[in-house]
DNA sequence: GAGCATATTGTTATGTTATATCATATTCTT
DNA sequence: AAGAATATGATATAACATAACAATATGCTC
């Protein structure tokens, strides 16, 4: 799998390698959640492999959709307070434009992600560029505005849909 | 009123004459519209000047709760109809972090909108900086991504609310 | 391991944001 | 004036999110 650079985003990987990616990523989760004295249970730990299971950001109600086929009595709140707790612990982003959450691959760092998401296949990279984030801290400090969380969600054509 | 640069944004403006800020984007629009062939209806304009008379972005339910009490008949679809249009002309932009509405200062050229959002009065100026813009496109040239809408929102704490 | 505090999940209800659909009315074109 | 296109009225419903309280599980202290 594709070491991710500054600015590297998953669309790069080719010979991306999929479960990998799921099992690595529920991995580091689980020392993550360990390591800072908070539980992933069951319940948190499934949505997250869920989320994690492409790369499509998914909504809540899609995540739902699918804990009312394994657990009796799911219900919004369920899955929100789920995403609540992986968001806090900076397990997956929340994409504003879409309604939508995707895993990040880089939960060490509490950041405010930025995103490439395709129009046609739905897929949404995760960029962080540290030079988007300087130009916007250099901009925001000429406004006298002190920055705090940051949205940047890029809607576009991602390589592979390109050719259409 | 003080002239935008680059980066220029509302907050800036210390001596700024609101009601001629408004009367000038209505202006603005109404010429804009007429260049176009498009219709500025007495409802859509109704509805952007809502939008204008604060820099606080305005939810449609909001929107709709001053409509209510001025139309009889008003109902989402009224709203968000009229939200289209405007959205369409470039006259207002789409906070998505917020799912609210601002007026659009610049609305000749189509662009997406740069915002920096004050959690604490809630007020929303627009930024238009081509460095944020030029960082982003070249990050997603770099992953082959070819870029349409972007969606770039700041949080955090104008000039005036950090003294608390 | 019994008792207590805290955290998590279950359950029901409701709030908020947005769209689909069809009817009616207005405006533009010829 | 007739017909096409655009805009609005009206009703219903879909999609997204949270409030509030009950029940259960977990961790801690003794």
């Amino acid at each position: 799998m594709g070491q991710m650079d500054e600015a590297g985003v998953a669309f790069l990987d080719a010979g991306h390698d999929h479960d990998h990616c799921l099992e690595g990523a529920l991995g580091r989760a689980a020392a993550l959640c360990e390591e800072r004295g908070v539980r992933l249970t069951p319940l948190r730990k499934r949505v997250l492999e869920l989320i994690w299971s492409g790369h499509k950001p998914l909504g809540a109600y899609e995540i739902l959709d699918i804990l009312r086929t394994e657990r009796r009595g799911s219900a919004p709140p369920t899955v929100y307070r789920a995403l609540d707790f992986l968001l806090r612990q900076g397990l997956v982003h929340r994409i504003e434009s879409l309604n939508s959450f995707v895993g990040c691959p880089n939960p060490d760092s509490h950041h405010g992600g930025q995103f490439l998401i395709c129009r046609s296949c739905g897929v949404a990279g995760e960029l962080n560029d540290s030079r988007i984030d300087d130009a916007i801290r250099k901009s925001a400090a000429k406004a006298g505005f002190e920055v705090g969380r940051r949205t940047v969600e890029i809607e576009g054509l991602c390589p592979h849909c390109q050719d259409g």
